[in-house]
DNA sequence: CATAAGTCATTACCCTTGCTAAGTATTCCC
DNA sequence: GGGAATACTTAGCAAGGGTAATGACTTATG
């Protein structure tokens, strides 16, 4: 097998910034798109409403603004998350004490608890997979994990 | 701030393996729509084009299955990816030389030269993220990446 | 204190991108 | 040669992202 250029294999590409950046987007997209078909037939919930209520289960009550900043997403993208939520009860829309514009979204007893059990079904394949992995290999992922955090929340 | 339960913080939850999926789960899906959404107005390309151009790029010519079987989706998906590819005159189809149920797709000359454009300023935004971070950090990234990898691929 | 400007959430609508099911062409096997 | 299997495409659907415009409320200004 012959190529006209100079054959840019994944263990070089990742060498230089640049193939880094490269290699980081392919390998994000193919795993989230892997994750997002592994959807449990007994979850009632997609990825980004999990991600929503986790959000609120760690960092307690926020505005749909705040929510929508976290999330990455535009505020009428998660004003349709916590629609289909809310309507699940999973989640209420609170007033806001001082500020009126603005809507708290409070997770529900209900909504804890179908966090939790969704998340359990949903990690269970991951969770699989990262046990197959080498102690080591744990070890990077678990320093990487906060480092695409960071760079999913950078400007 | 108080919480009606164990607070649940990122750098806690990493410590588990189902913590680390949890994680590891909402790290990819938030980097990859942050990197979805930094499509410059000049790319022609959606990140699933640069994702096949790229495939091509690196492999060679290749068959409809395999691009699929690859990006880790359905062969109608990859069919529209490339038929939206074809029309902009970036890649080729061409029939198999010994089974005519198969489709080789090629990279064209224009598409070679649109996929390197394209990447270097869509990967300006992440490489300038990835410069500022330690070399320790972008270390931690370059080992995760191929391991991320292979969670994609898993069965 | 009245009004103009700004902010937050929502509504309405569109586009992309994934899927499944069904259809067509080709190859393989008996 | 004919039936089963394989490879791709077509058609249609759903999820989930976006922008633009509207309404409600707050803040700033004259």
């Amino acid at each position: 097998m012959t190529y006209a250029h100079d054959m840019p294999t994944p263990e070089k590409a990742v060498r230089t910034d640049a193939g880094l950046a490269s290699e980081l987007r392919l390998s994000v997209m193919r795993l989230r798109r892997r994750l997002a078909a592994e959807r449990h037939p007994d979850n009632p919930l997609s990825m980004g409403q999990l991600a929503l209520l986790g959000a609120l289960y760690r960092n307690g009550d926020q505005s749909v603004g705040e929510l929508a900043a976290r999330e990455r997403v535009q505020p009428p993208s998660m004003t349709r998350t916590i629609n289909c939520l809310a309507d699940g009860g999973y989640v209420e829309r609170r007033s806001h004490p001082s500020d009126g514009r603005q809507v708290v979204v409070a997770l529900t007893d209900e909504g804890r608890a179908v966090l939790l059990a969704d998340r359990a079904r949903r990690d269970e394949w991951l969770s699989r997979r990262l046990a197959g992995l080498s102690a080591e290999e744990r070890d990077v992922l678990r320093r990487a994990t906060p480092i695409l955090q960071r760079l999913a929340e950078a400007d």
